[in-house]
DNA sequence: CTACGTAAGTTCTGTTTCAGAACCTACGTG
DNA sequence: CACGTAGGTTCTGAAACAGAACTTACGTAG
C-alpha cells in the first residue's frame, strides 16, 4: 500500500493517516500549536529541509488543515494559520505528547507543563467517554460497526478476548 | 534530522515520534486494539510487506509498547501482546480515528462505532482537564517551562497569541 | 520417508522518498 | 546597485520502501 492509496481506505484511521501520519507532518503541527506560523520559523525550529517543509505545508492546506494567508503585499508575504479542521487536532497532539511525559522523558521530567487557564491549574489530558463521562479503557470499548463500513475488514478477529476498538 | 536523532531531542512529541512516528506502526498499533496478534495476521490484514512488518514489530518490541510471547514450542510460535505501556496509547488511536470520523468519512457515514460498555452508550471520546474536567480547547492552555527542558526550543514565540502547546 | 503445509521471518532488486546544499524570485533598504 | 529577506525550487547522493522469492523449523497426510 501506497501513500495515495491510503486516503481511500474505509478505516478513519487510515484516512487520517493520509493526511497526518508521518513525522514531519506532525512536528509541522506541534510548533503551529505553539504559535509558529511561517516558512522559515518552521524551517529553523525543526530542523527539516526547505523541499519537505514546502511539501508538507502544500499537503495540509490542500487537506484544509492549514490555511494561507497573505498579511502583507508588497512583497508577498504569508503565513499558515490552522483552520478549525486543523484545530480539531489538539486532542491527538495532546495525547501524544502525553504519552511522551509519561514514558519517555528524562530523569529531570518532563520537558514542558500545561496550564488550563479556565481552571488555573497545570494538568494532565484525559480522555473519557461523552455520555457518562468517566475515563476510558481499552477492555471496556466494543466496536460496532457502522453506516460506512464496507465489509468485514478492520473488525475484530479471533477469540476477541477484552479489547477492541479501530 | 534523522530517525535515530528524534529520539534526544528534548521535546516529547518529538520523542514519541521516535516510536510510532510511522505510518504502518500506528496501522499496526490499531490492529493490536483489535486483537490481532500474530504476524501472518498483520501481513494479511495491513498489506504491509513481510521486511517492514518485521522491522516496526522488532522496533515495537524493542521501545517496550508490545511483547513478544510464545503461546506454543515445538515448532515455536509467538504472538505479540501490548504491554501496559502500549495500552497507554490508546486515547492517541482512538483520537486520531475519531478525528478521521468527523473529518475524513465518506457520505456514508463513520466506518465504525465504539461502544462503552461501562455505561452502554455509543460514545465520542472527549479529551478533558484532569484537574476540572471540562473539555480542553487550545485557546486555554498554556505552555509552562517544565523540570526537564534544555533550554529555548519548543516554547511559544511570537506575539503567541492564543494558542499553545507542546 | 517424501511431499506438502504453515508460522515467522530474511534476502534480493529496483523504485521512491529524503537530506543537504545551492540556487531563484520579488521585493525593500542603505 | 549591492545587499538582505521571505518563501520557495532544483540538484545529487543516501536511505527507506515495495514486491517477490527464499529460509527455517516444525507437523501432517499419503
Amino acid at each position: 500500500m501506497k501513500w495515495s492509496e491510503l486516503e481511500q481506505e474505509t478505516c478513519s484511521m487510515a484516512r487520517t493517516l493520509s493526511v497526518i501520519g508521518d513525522r514531519w507532518t506532525l512536528l509541522i503541527l506541534r510548533d503551529c500549536f505553539l504559535g509558529v506560523r511561517r516558512f522559515d520559523d518552521f524551517h529553523e525550529r525543526l530542523g527539516v529541509t526547505r523541499g519537505i517543509l514546502a511539501d508538507r505545508l502544500k499537503q495540509l492546506s490542500k487537506a484544509g488543515v492549514l490555511k494561507k494567508v497573505a498579511y502583507q503585499e508588497h512583497p508577498p508575504r504569508h503565513e499558515y494559520k490552522l483552520t478549525g479542521k486543523g484545530l480539531d487536532l489538539y486532542p491527538v497532539i495532546l495525547s501524544i505528547v502525553h504519552w511522551g511525559d509519561v514514558h519517555m522523558a528524562g530523569e529531570d521530567g518532563r520537558p514542558v507543563l500545561h496550564q488550563h487557564m479556565a481552571c488555573g491549574h497545570a494538568f494532565d489530558p484525559r480522555m473519557v467517554c461523552s455520555e457518562c463521562g468517566t475515563t476510558l479503557s481499552p477492555h471496556d470499548v466494543k466496536v460496532l460497526q457502522g453506516p460506512g463500513k464496507a465489509a468485514d475488514r478492520n473488525l475484530p478477529v479471533r477469540p476477541a478476548g477484552k479489547m477492541a476498538q479501530s
